[in-house]
RNA sequence: GGAGAGGUGGCUGAGUGGUCGAAAGCACCGCACUCGAAAUGCGGCGUGCCCGCAAGGGCACCGUGGGUUCGAAUCCCACCCUCUCCGCCA
């Protein structure tokens, strides 16, 4: 959300947001709702007054003069209420517009209208030459009877798993591993719930646009969220933070669902793309300073980065582009992973900067050292995302045999384990 | 699920239907005292929106939404949430 006062002095810089992020916002019309509310908010203030004034005198008034200064009273009062159910539709509407106005993304981004303007900014690590014809993660998992993929359908219908045996071990040894990893880094484990309210959905601007992207809990009022992100951006929900408490480091893990409505037929093999996942999530709340923002966003893909470099996964990392950040974003970048039986590098990561934009939404401040009250940044990155990343996981670290060699940093929780 | 209690500013906690956006204390900020600090004293200290260059002015908000009234934190209704006890459960 952006401010409504900024809209309108900066109206050029909105508009090529807008155009940027392939946006269908109508900003004349938003421009004059806001004009139409603030007038009419104008008058009710004056109606109001008046009418207090009224009533301030109605005490001590002669007796004769209250039935008419009583009569008066009411019939601003009356005025006023329906000037303010009329205004109260106004603002409906120019809400709408507003929960749709994107975020300006920074002068660094790639313009284009989706993830084909997107670039590759960085390789790191080298796809590894298998002397043997790789096989996919599902080959993998089946031979070593690490999952049930197929039977699991009877139950739970397409796109879910069960890991079995050493792989379901992996999953929350790995989990473990980087949540330690983490809190070494500063940030605060935290564990969320999936399930949240309508709101928190909009504080994090999933809501409105994305409800198909959601499961519905209909009989609760309820959502589950594909992210812990709305858990965590709805935490501290219309509090003033104090600058002492800034910043605030979650690494929040929680269970992410996701209907993948749109993506029919997509990645329906294996683990890469399924409704339900785990997922470590890091998360920040900083003073509303870009620099300090920036510096944070260079750290959270670090810390990502650091990750991917200790499982030995070969990884690129990927400047979003306009049209693919998505409405909040300020800035995105993703992480891909090599897997070998794609032949190409997948999306295991994200990471994104938001400044005040999810800030405003769920009415998240800060009081500065001159007591004034600002909005704060928020940014968040996924650390580790299972089963998605067990893929590239699984193919990149495989034997002729079919057996799989874990990364050195993850032995240690695996009973100190060469092979999974 | 059953029974009861309660939701007021960062916290604690007052608040006869009118001068209450709200006492008091704590916390916090400024100043004084001090070599410095503590203690003490004085002053300040909610949020949002609108108008204004500013000074300042206005409106709204005491869980949420309705209602009664000239006037509601205070009365009425509905809902939400929290807490306690019982039942059930991981």
């Amino acid at each position: 959300m952006l401010d409504l006062r900024y809209v309108r002095e900066h109206r050029g810089t909105v508009e090529r947001a807008i155009r940027d992020k392939n946006v269908d916002l109508d900003l004349d019309r938003l421009l004059r709702l806001d004009d139409e509310a603030r007038a009419a908010l104008g008058g009710i203030d004056e109606l109001r007054r008046e009418r207090n004034e009224l009533s301030a005198r109605f005490k001590d008034a002669p007796p004769a003069e209250k039935p008419a200064l009583g009569q008066r009273a009411k019939a601003l009062g009356a005025e006023a209420g329906r000037a303010d159910a009329a205004l109260a539709e106004l603002e409906g509407e120019l809400r709408g517009f507003q929960l749709r106005l994107p975020n300006i993304p920074w002068e660094g981004a790639p313009v284009g209208p989706d993830e084909g303007a997107n670039v590759v900014v960085r390789l790191e690590g080298t796809p590894r030459e298998f002397p043997f014809t790789p096989r996919d993660h599902v080959e993998l998992v089946e031979m070593n009877g690490w999952a049930e993929l197929g039977r699991i359908t009877k139950v739970s219908g397409a796109r879910t798993y069960c890991l079995k045996g050493r792989l379901a071990l992996l999953e929350q040894a790995l989990m473990f591993w980087a949540q330690s990893r983490l809190m070494h880094h500063g940030f605060t484990p935290i564990t969320v719930p999936a399930l949240a309210k309508p709101e928190a959905f909009v504080g994090t601007g999933h809501f409105p646009g994305h409800e198909e992207e959601a499961y519905e809990v209909p009989k609760d009022g309820l959502y589950l969220a594909g992210t812990a992100e709305i858990a965590l951006t709805g935490l501290h929900g219309g509090e003033i933070l104090d600058e002492a408490q800034l910043p605030i480091l979650y690494a929040g893990f929680s269970p992410c669902f996701r209907r993948e409505a749109g993506s029919a037929g997509r990645d329906v093999r294996g683990l890469l793309r399924v409704h339900q996942f785990l997922k470590l999530e890091q998360y920040v709340i900083c003073r509303d300073d870009p620099a300090e923002s920036a510096t944070w966003h260079a750290r959270l893909l670090a810390n990502a980065e650091e990750l991917l470099r200790l499982l030995d996964i070969p990884y690129q990392v990927i400047e979003t582009s306009t049209g693919d950040m998505g409405l909040g974003k300020f800035r995105m970048n993703d992480l891909e992973s090599w897997v070998p039986s794609l032949g190409k590098y997948r999306e295991t990561h994200s990471c994104s900067t938001l400044h005040d934009w999810q800030a405003r939404r769920a009415n998240l401040r800060w009081r500065d050292g001159e007591r004034r009250v600002r909005h704060v940044h928020t940014l968040n990155n996924t650390a580790l995302a299972t089963p998605r990343l067990l893929v590239p996981l699984l193919e990149n670290h495989q034997t002729a045999d079919g057996r799989v060699r874990l990364p050195e940093a993850i032995r240690p929780l695996m009973g100190g384990d060469e092979f999974l």
